[in-house]
DNA sequence: TTACTATATTCCTATATAGTAGAATAATCA
DNA sequence: TGATTATTCTACTATATAGGAATATAGTAA
C-alpha cells in the first residue's frame, strides 16, 4: 500500500546532492557569519570566480541560500531553516563513529599484537 | 582563526553524497520496515544484483547499514540513528517549499493574467 | 569432491558534473 | 558615449560513478 515512490525520492536525493560538494559546504560555512556578496564569497572562500557563481545558483535554486541584487553586487545569505540542524545532526554522527573506529581500533590492537604473548 | 578546513568538510559532503542516490534511499526506505537479507531487499526494490550490492557496500562503509552474515545470506539493517531525523527533516523543508511555490504561482496568476483587467 | 545458492567484485559503457578560461551581459561612473 | 566592475554564460576537459553482464567467492548440502 503505502509504496515509496522513487519521484518523490529523487527530490531527497538532489536535496542531499546539492549538500554533498565541499566547495559548495565552504560557501556555506562562509555565509554562516552572515549576508555576504560574490566578491566576498570568492575571496573569502578560495574558489574561482565562475565557479562560485555556479555553486551559488546550485543553492539558490535549491532554495538554501536567497539571492538579492544590491546595486552592482549580489547578496547571498543562507534562507534554509534547516541546514544549520543538518550540518550539527552530521558532524555529531560521525565523530561519535570516529570515536568508535578508534576504541574497536585500540581493542584490536592491544588483542592481537599485545606484548603479552 | 577559526578557519574551516575542507579536509573536515569533506567527511559531512561524503556522508551527504551517500544519501544523495535515489537507489540507495530506495534501499534505505526498504530497510525501515526491519533488517533483511539482500535477495529480499533486491526483490524489493527491483533493483539489480550487482547495484545493489555496490549500494548496500557503500551504505555500510558510511556506517549508515550494518552488515550481518548470517549462514548463506546476508542480513542488512539500519544502524544510523540519525538518518530518519535527517530525512524527516528534508522531506518537511521540500514540502515547506513546494507550498511556498505554489502560493506565488497564484500570486503571479491573479496579479498579471487575472481576468480583472 | 561436486553442485547449488547467495553475495561480492570486476570490467565496461554511458552519463553527470566539478572546475577552468574566456566571452557575454549588466550596472555604475566619468 | 566609453571605461570599469560584477556577475553570468558558454564551451571544454577531467573525473566520478551508476548500472549491467560476467565472473569470483563463500557457505551449504549431497
Amino acid at each position: 500500500m503505502s509504496e515509496i515512490f522513487p519521484a518523490a525520492l529523487s527530490q531527497v536525493a538532489n536535496y542531499f546532492k546539492v549538500l554533498s560538494e565541499v566547495s559548495r559546504l565552504q560557501v556555506l560555512c562562509c555565509l554562516k557569519t552572515g549576508a555576504k556578496n560574490v566578491t566576498e564569497i570568492i575571496t573569502e572562500t578560495g574558489l574561482g570566480q565562475a565557479n562560485v557563481s555556479k555553486h551559488l545558483k546550485v543553492l539558490a535554486q535549491a532554495g538554501i541560500v536567497k539571492r538579492t541584487p544590491e546595486g552592482v553586487s549580489v547578496i547571498y545569505e543562507i534562507a534554509d531553516p534547516i541546514l544549520f540542524q543538518l550540518c550539527d545532526l552530521v558532524c555529531d554522527r560521525l565523530s561519535v563513529r570516529l570515536q568508535e573506529q578508534t576504541q574497536q581500533l585500540s581493542q584490536l590492537e592491544s588483542r592481537n599484537w599485545g606484548t603479552k604473548g
